[in-house]
DNA sequence: TCGGTCACGTA
DNA sequence: CGTACGTGACCGAG
């Protein structure tokens, strides 16, 4: 043993796996597991990193109360743990939280109302059942501790890291409750593994906030000036570069200096001209295009427009570093269970791909689910048919075959099955889908009837979607019938897209651990896609690793369903160049 | 200064 | 009257 805490921790019975829950306060780090507790001085900032890199050397499960409160200068200082559970993923995930601070996760668990957001103020309600505890009488945690008292002294660090060991077995408790949907369940049940794997997605996200993605300044620049002009260097230069840009437009309209930026003006323009069109979307009016030059001016302008102003110049100074990583806040699970991402990290324009590369020595290892939201479906679903078509590299052509239509056909049909679309050319298709995969369109079915009635659901692994706080008794019959259908469809879609979520954070918590020792990292997740950046000595083992990955993951996650998962992955010197 | 609307990029 | 998210410009109410 390296160290003596290390050997601490091992005498007391602290082994790998062992959950050991981790507070890291002004000056002292709080350590709790089961049968034990300690603290540990920290003086100097870089203490706490190398105690909790000796700690890792035995194996444990971090408890934290989140990665982004507990991890964040963890990462920052190389510090990159193997296994966690992190309390607010968990307390989303089973309670269908919005918010994973603290007071909130720790009272849903406890079945009492959530605490107003702390925003530092305190009221006199507050002070109802508030004592020098962590824990008030009311059983809330107390707002003095929220606010920061837990980090103070020794003695309440333990104390905070103890109560997050007891919320932590009381989450595993609740998690280990939720049935096992799989059509054939292992001994360890799928929302535990679910709840595993979201903590490591949450740790996950501030490694990518850490990381960055890596971006060629030059490449990225000369795109900008080719697409919005050189950088201004001051306000006159920016307005100069602006009506620049919107001269052309006008030009082609016949000098008609209308506001470009003003949909209403815009259409009224457009209606002088002749083109009657409710509204001004570019879909609506690339059928004017061809006939119109002033249109088709308008439209590239707008797709500048987009690049000047979200991807502008003003996002590579704010989002892209000095070391020229790319980098935005990551959420690991909002509204289904997706992730999210700031700074444009999950937009970024296609034409702007180029410009992400690797650092020297380094290449971008990209890869992407197969048709994964109808694999998930039929997974999720056990319907057998649907799943003996996911046996195939492209499932749409069996769909098609036994919808008896052309494969464009089929996947309309499978994707308007599972966005609750019922109009159009799609409509028709569905009914053979109802013959062809009548498990399937049940599942979604039933989905949707829940969604309609405001009424809560658990997705495959164990999410809950909150739907019931939804409801609203003082709505005119009109508009709560377009609302509950719209709530119907989002609970349709929600099933599919938040389970694909799960599966797809599984496969991201494997891959990132087969990562360990190959000097690559994941750099983007985008929903279905992976970017990994490695030495291009490891490009091909890590190549391996992601496709290993998933099919070890899809082995336990879509256990007896017979689905199988497919990825394509690509190896590149940029993102754009990864093609399939 | 805020919320609502429009618009549009990605999956 | 096909889902989700994040971003920015503009408008009108406060």
């Amino acid at each position: 043993m390296s160290s003596p805490l290390a050997a601490d921790l091992a005498s007391a019975g602290v082994a790998a796996g062992t959950p050991v829950a981790l507070a890291i306060g002004q000056a002292t780090l709080g350590l709790a597991w089961p049968g034990g507790s300690r603290s540990v001085a920290t003086p100097h900032p870089h203490d706490a990193a190398e105690a909790v890199a000796a700690v890792e050397e035995l194996g444990p499960r971090w408890v934290w109360w989140s990665a982004r409160t507990t991890a964040y200068d963890l990462v920052g200082s190389g510090v990159r743990p193997r296994a966690c559970w992190d309390l607010g993923a968990v307390g989303r995930l089973l309670h269908g939280l919005g918010r994973d601070d603290e007071g909130a996760v720790w009272a849903a668990q406890a079945g009492l109302d959530l605490p107003h957001p702390s925003d530092g103020g305190m009221t006199l309600l507050d002070l109802d059942g508030e004592s020098d505890d962590a824990v008030r009488r009311d059983g809330q945690l107390s707002r003095e501790w929220l606010r920061g008292r837990w980090a103070e002294d020794a003695g309440a660090t333990v104390r905070w890291a103890e109560l997050a060991l007891d919320l932590q077995r009381r989450q595993e408790d609740a998690v280990r409750s939720l049935p096992d949907l799989r059509s054939a369940p292992g001994p360890t049940p799928l929302p535990y593994l679910t709840a595993l794997s979201e903590s490591m997605a949450a740790l996950l996200c501030v490694e990518l906030e850490v990381d960055g993605l890596p971006v060629d300044r030059a490449v990225l620049e000369g795109m900008l000036e080719q697409t919005v002009g050189p950088r201004p260097q001051t306000d006159a230069e920016e307005a100069a570069s602006r009506r620049a840009r919107d001269e052309v437009v006008w030009r082609a309209f016949g000098g008609d200096e209308v506001d470009l930026r003003n949909p209403a003006t815009v259409r009224e323009m457009l209606v002088r001209r002749g083109i009657d069109v409710p509204d001004t979307r570019s879909w609506r009016l690339e059928p004017y295009a061809a006939g119109s030059p002033g249109v088709a001016a308008l439209l590239a302008w707008r797709k500048a427009e987009r690049v000047a102003t979200t991807y502008g110049w003003g996002w590579l100074a704010r989002d892209v570093g000095d070391d020229d990583r790319l980098r935005g806040v990551w959420g690991a699970a909002e509204g289904a269970g997706r992730m999210t991402a700031t700074a444009g990290l999950h937009s970024l324009p296609a034409e702007l791909r180029p410009a992400i590369r690797p650092k020297p020595g380094n290449v971008l290892v990209r890869a992407d689910l197969g048709q994964v939201e109808p694999r998930v479906l039929a997974a999720v679903s056990g319907d057998r048919a649907l799943a003996a078509a996911a046996r195939e590299d492209d499932m749409y052509s069996p769909v098609a075959a036994a919808l008896r239509s052309d494969r464009p056909t089929a996947k309309v049909a499978v994707l308007a099955a599972m966005y609750g679309q019922t109009s159009g050319t799609a409509g028709a298709a569905l009914k053979d889908m109802d013959r062809a995969y009548a498990t399937a369109m049940a599942y979604l079915r039933g989905a949707e009837e829940r969604g309609r009635q405001f009424q809560d659901l658990r997705t495959y692994g164990g999410r809950l979607l909150r739907l019931s706080d939804w409801a609203q008794a003082d709505v005119d019959a009109a508009a709560g019938t377009t609302r509950a259908h719209s709530f119907g469809r989002f609970a349709r879609n929600a099933v599919v897209q938040g389970a694909a979520a799960e599966l797809f954070k599984a496969w991201a918590a494997t891959v990132r651990a087969g990562l360990t020792g190959t000097g690559a990292r994941i750099v983007l997740c985008l929903h279905d896609e992976l970017l990994v950046e490695t030495p291009v000595s490891e490009a091909a083992a890590v190549v391996g690793i992601v496709e290993r990955s998933l099919q070890s993951t899809a082995s336990w996650w879509a256990s007896g369903s017979g689905v199988r998962f497919v990825t394509d992955t690509t190896v590149a010197d940029s993102w754009a160049d990864a093609k399939t």
